[in-house]
RNA sequence: GCCGGAGUGGCGGAAUGGUAGACGCGCACGACUCAAAAUCGUGUAUCGAAAGGUGUGAGAGUUCAAGUCUCUCCUCCGGCACCA
């Protein structure tokens, strides 16, 4: 007999211990059975710890995984930690310790949230970014970077953050702010290693199309990548050798040209000012390069300020379509980085060349268009262009994986794979030093390496006579470790590869992927550049990381907020837990609302949930071996059984766990409650409350696990209703109503709608125009009054 | 400015073009109780005494029938943005 009272504390406990010890959700990595691979996007673990909001997608895919693997499925749902990066590390400055011990302590902290959720994940797979075992890989991807040229040295000026004292990537900026700590960022030249994601900008973007993603995120990559077709022309510069090459999506207004705008840091200004005698106003142009230089990105590109400019005095471009010679000028709305560095005006075709001409006074020319032909015989080249920059991949300080690169002088030479991993060393200080060094240029012991000490093999033969090599001391950005993680979980403990090729072939492609939509330009488009490089060296199979995408709604306080230690309106998992249960917070969570979207907490709202996973708690004693339910209610739970079926399978546990509140309340209502429908129920309920169902299932005399049993499927023959209500409209309003048996014809149903009192009323005496009659819905009569 | 998504009771939200507001919260009344909590039951868009009317951001349209499809507009959220 089950208890009297529902326990949540002492059950969950129960059963946690019980499906750890025996494995109950271990997956194996060879299986008739067809795999699905789900997984969550890994969490970075803060020293705060999970708040109630981080949970809700994990809880969404743990659903699935329950549910796929009772349909039969081998179930890869693994979990580990990202954990290089500046939270870590900044607090390894405050407190002088190690970042790899706060690390293992908010691990630890995560890990036993986590547990208290009754979550499946098969822990023997975990892997951590910031293992020497796990970075060894992410060392070993750079080579092979390196190796196909798509990793570089460059010394172009990049973002800089003076706060976080480290140059960052395009994407980490946001409104020209560091999206971690705000500060304007700086443009600085320096010493970095770039990876060139723009080579596969075009691969990015198409194979976009075939994704099962949200719009807004391809969208968002679309805009990102963000593809251009124009022209390039070039225009001759009066009385000297060079040519200014202009890039132009618009090469039919060439005829309207007024002027040629440079951008300050153009070569072609750089070359003016060498000379003294070049320019007439030479002291001017330099004032104004120079002012450019100093300004933050957010001064630079503020669209609405005026616009600022000097004409290049003394110089002129021949437009190549008709000759007319036009000045030029220096000015910052054009930006070095897009197109050619250099702009064709045309103020009547365009807003900013409009601008500019109005404030320096400059003509605007209405002319007529030209056609292809005429644009490629003035020497117009057809490009593409886009928005997508190289990936700035080195950081300035000390928490992230050491590039495998040794440096001889000028040359660089590949740390040899048998040396891998090159580990991360202690130092004393973790502070950044703001020169553009990490604080591994001080470990003089670290840095300098004796090239006889390491195992070069033939294919790596040491390419240079010099003993004495040094070390890169840039580190990665977080955003290595996340780029490749999920291959990991498909093969945790190798170390001969970085995942084994029979286990990709099986596990193929991640089926599943949720996470917050933040990563949309990030984190999403860097793994799959990285896949896709992966897939052009044959480590893997597949062109796309994740097949389907789903992102998860933040939670937001109680308030209305972003839920945040600074505004005090922190729920937290725990306590919530302790009160209500995992399975009651679980099956809220899922409740609250439609899964994607942005919704508050409310701890109140915990309390229905609770309520219904009382009553299946009380409608378990009145099971019982003989009898059936009525046909309505059979009807229901076949129905109840097909659609949970579907909606789970799309994240909608916000209409599953409704439907299934529905069914308790016709259980409720029911003489007697069979068992086999019962435990049918139970399954439905089992994915999202998987310790209260383990127990009642149990309780009922069944040995194994509800999660391993099999899922229940609609009997095609019980979904029908026996009666159907049958409304009947007049002229479009309802005006009464009717109940039919399922087969009945469209014959039958009109007549009986003709025959009702509430339907003569409205249609007197008249015969109607016109009769529609939808069979099993409605019938629908139009009369003229 | 360009692109993507969304606007439904007091609240969270349901609704293959076919009875709008499922399910839950809240609220009201009732039962149980000395009383309260918990629990259970009934009710709960709006105007109207009723018949009936009106209602899904606003306005038009298509249709026997529109929250759902089409067009115009408004508001909110998200992405991109002096990107030529």
């Amino acid at each position: 007999m089950t208890p009297k009272k529902y326990d949540h504390g002492k059950i969950e406990k129960k059963w946690q211990k019980e499906w750890a010890s025996k494995k109950t959700y271990e997956t194996s990595d060879s299986s008739d059975k067809p795999k699905f691979y789900i997984l969550d996007m890994f969490p970075y673990p803060s020293g705060e710890g999970l708040h109630v909001g981080h949970p809700k997608g994990y809880i969404a895919t743990d659903i699935v995984a329950r549910m796929k693997r009772m349909q039969g499925f081998n179930v890869l749902h693994p979990m580990g930690f990202d954990a290089f990066g500046l939270p870590a590390e900044n607090y390894a400055i405050k407190t002088k310790t190690n970042p790899s011990i706060a690390v293992a302590k908010n691990v630890a902290r995560y890990k036993k949230q986590l547990e208290i959720l009754g979550f499946d994940y098969d822990w023997s797979r975990e892997v951590n970014t910031t293992d020497p075992k796990f970075y060894k890989w992410t060392q070993w991807i750079f080579l092979k970077l390196l190796e196909k040229g798509l990793a570089y040295e460059s010394y172009e000026p990049i973002n800089w953050c003076p706060s976080c004292k480290t140059g960052l990537a395009n994407e980490d900026v946001e409104d020209g702010k560091c999206e971690r700590c705000g500060t304007p960022v700086e443009k600085k030249p320096m010493r970095q290693w770039v990876l060139r994601i723009t080579d596969y900008a075009d691969r990015l973007l198409a194979d976009l199309d075939k994704l099962e993603w949200p719009e807004s995120i391809k969208e968002s990559q679309r805009n990102w990548i963000g593809r251009s077709e124009g022209a390039e022309l070039d225009f001759a510069i009066k009385g000297r050798a060079e040519k200014l090459t202009v890039f132009t999506t618009r090469p039919d207004t060439l005829f309207g040209v007024t002027y040629v705008v440079v951008a300050p840091e153009h070569a072609f200004v750089t070359e003016l000012l060498k000379h003294k005698e070049t320019l007439k106003n030479r002291d001017e142009v330099i004032k104004y390069v120079a002012q450019a230089r100093v300004m933050t990105q957010i001064e630079r590109t503020d669209a609405q300020k005026d616009k600022t400019g000097v004409k290049l005095d003394g110089i002129f471009a021949i437009n190549p379509a008709n000759g007319e010679e036009v000045p030029v000028y220096v000015a910052d709305y054009v930006l070095a980085e897009y197109g050619t560095g250099a702009v064709m005006a045309v103020p009547k075709h365009d807003e900013r060349d409009a601008a500019f001409s109005e404030k320096f006074n400059l003509p605007v020319l209405d002319r007529p268009f030209i056609d292809r032909t005429a644009v490629e015989k003035a020497g117009g080249k057809w490009v593409v262009k886009y928005k997508l920059k190289d990936w700035v991949f080195s950081r300035q300080r000390y928490w992230g994986e050491p590039f495998p690169v040794l440096h001889d002088g000028d040359k660089i030479v590949p740390v040899p794979e048998k040396d891998l991993p090159v580990e991360l060393p202690k130092v004393k200080s973790y502070e950044p030093t703001g020169t553009g060094e990490s604080p591994l240029a001080d470990i003089k012991k670290w840095v300098n390496v004796n090239a006889n000490d390491l195992h070069w093999t033939k294919g790596e033969k040491r390419p240079t006579e010099a003993r004495m090599l040094k070390r890169e001391t840039n580190t990665m950005p977080q955003w290595a470790g996340s780029s490749w993680y999920y291959l990991r979980y498909m093969d945790p403990k190798n170390n001969k590869a970085l995942v084994d090729g029979a286990k990709e072939k099986y596990w193929n492609q991640v089926d599943f992927y949720v996470g917050g939509a933040e990563h949309a330009t990030r984190h999403l488009i860097y793994a799959r550049f990285w896949h896709k490089f992966l897939y052009d060296i044959g480590v893997v199979t597949t062109l796309e990381p994740f097949k389907k995408l789903q992102s998860v709604g933040l939670i937001m306080g109680e308030d209305g907020r972003k839920m945040s230690k600074r505004f005090g309106n922190v729920v937290n998992p725990d306590e919530i837990v302790g009160t209500f249960g995992a399975d009651t917070m679980r099956v809220y969570e899922m409740f609250m609302g439609p899964f994607d979207q942005a919704i508050s907490w409310n701890t109140n709202g915990m309390i229905g949930t609770r309520r219904f996973l009382e009553r299946v708690w009380k409608l378990a004693e009145r099971v019982d071996t003989k009898g059936q339910l009525s046909k309505e209610t059979e009807t229901l739970l076949h129905k109840t059984i097909k659609k949970i079926s579907e909606d789970m399978a799309v994240l909608k546990h916000n209409t599953a766990v409704s439907s299934l509140m529905i069914l308790s309340n016709a259980f409720e209502k029911e003489a007697v409650l069979p068992k086999a429908e019962f435990e049918s129920f139970l399954k439905l309920l089992a994915p999202l409350a998987p310790h209260i169902t383990e127990e009642i299932w149990r309780n009922l005399g069944n040995k194994k696990s509800i999660h391993i049993s099999e899922w229940p499927v609609a009997d095609e023959s019980k979904l029908v209703d026996a009666t159907v209500t049958i409304m009947v409209q007049v002229n479009g309003k309802v005006r009464g109503s009717f109940t039919a048996g399922k087969d009945a014809t469209k014959e039958e149903l009109e007549k009986i709608a003709l025959g009702l009192d509430e339907v003569k009323k409205w249609v007197g005496d008249k015969t109607p125009d016109k009769i529609i009659v939808v069979p099993g819905k409605l019938v629908s009569l139009v009369v003229k009054l």
